[in-house]
DNA sequence: TGTACATCAGTGAACGCGCGTTCACTGATGTAC
DNA sequence: TGTACATCAGTGAACGCGCGTTCACTGATGTAC
């Protein structure tokens, strides 16, 4: 049991580090993540945190690297639970990514924030996006293998979905599409609007014009 | 002419102001927007922009207004161009925006930035958003009224383009689609993507798996 | 088991910085008569 | 045309603020013997 030692050294300093500063960004947005207030929020001297962190900019790598892990954690899940039906799990991939941006805001917008590739001189981080990257990369190649989705150019149809999934996440955190209604709805729609070519997927309000799917 | 009266009245610093924040935050990021340095860029004391607008917020709304105002134009100068041929317009609207966008990154940066919302509190800015939004409306009833979009659900088509507009856009300007290849061949991907349903509009390399498009 | 000592993980004072903004001011301009 | 005066658009000094980071330090821990 390593809690509450309460005694000169903390002992697990950098792991608190790391999940307060996550707490404290999507509680009170990324500019209310200084060093100092974090070193506040965790009961240490302002100093403590450059033990475990060089410099602001790793503990921001740091923090967006996590963000990345989880990410993709969340569309893996929604793509094992689904693997025997291709179409519905493209859909709960793309669901899943919406709705993770949509619980932590200011995280994702951390993870894409202005500069942030900067910060992909930490190897961590960049071997983070990389690999959430590749899970979108796995979703889309299932997709295609079971004829969901077209075949070939599958990093194309990878970073189309990406794009997608990504804008309305934005528009949906940033309150841009407030007049959209209901916005689970609205990712179903969208989504399903990239899956349109799958015979077994077209979507009702469209066959209404009579074209095949 | 108002132009080098250089005395002690500027005469025309407002425009002046927006114009140089503008060059500003396209120059060095929107971070190096700063009320000291915008002065010292217009030549002008630190307290003078204060004649001009009330604090930063409303300096930032304004920087933000001029930037929808000119997207907007933009999407409509494709629009007007192509309106003959509504799949090429649509298209062309579609380039238009990612255009933009990584025309002038920082710039469209700030418009779609955190908080961003809060400063539509601002009148003018609001305006700007929401006349940019309905210009995209009209690109999607230009699309529908000729076929080469499935009709109904208006709103969600304009919400699901932008969302990929918007999602592609940031894309590109964060540097996260670099292993996309050409960025244009990328934005025209996904907007045939989009217009799939048109069986006009057939993308090539989807047409290869058999399927009507 | 006890001890010496290197190393690690903290402390707290202090640094310089650039920021947004306020304040009392003053020079230039426009207007009424 | 000349003058008085209100108003407008600038000035420059100063404010308080929170920030990231450095520095010399010290208490706690782990290890070799």
């Amino acid at each position: 049991m390593t809690a509450k030692k309460q005694g000169y050294h903390h002992g697990d300093l950098r792991p608190k580090l790391l999940q307060v500063a996550i707490l404290l960004i999507e509680e009170k947005g990324s500019d209310a993540l200084t060093m100092r207030e974090l070193a506040r929020r965790c009961g240490v001297s302002r100093t403590a945190p450059y033990r475990h962190f060089s410099d602001k900019a790793a503990l921001l790598a740091a923090v967006a690297e996590e963000g990345f892990r989880r990410l993709e954690e969340e569309i893996r899940k929604a793509r094992i639970d689904n693997q025997r039906d291709a179409s519905r799990a493209v859909r709960r991939c793309f669901l899943a990514y919406t709705a993770f941006a949509a619980d932590h805001p200011t995280h994702y917008r951390l993870m894409f924030g202005r500069g942030i590739k900067r910060l992909f001189i930490y190897p961590g981080l960049a071997a983070a996006a990389k690999q959430a990257f590749a899970e979108l990369m796995a979703v889309v190649k299932l997709g295609q293998a079971t004829g969901r989705l077209p075949a070939g150019r599958t990093v194309r149809l990878a970073y189309s979905f990406w794009a997608m999934s990504h804008g309305l996440s934005l528009l949906i955190i940033d309150g841009f599409a407030d007049r959209a209604g209901d916005v689970r709805g609205l990712s179903e729609f969208a989504c399903r609007l990239l899956l349109a070519r799958s015979p077994a997927e077209t979507d009702p309000s469209a066959s209404a014009d009579g074209r095949a799917g």
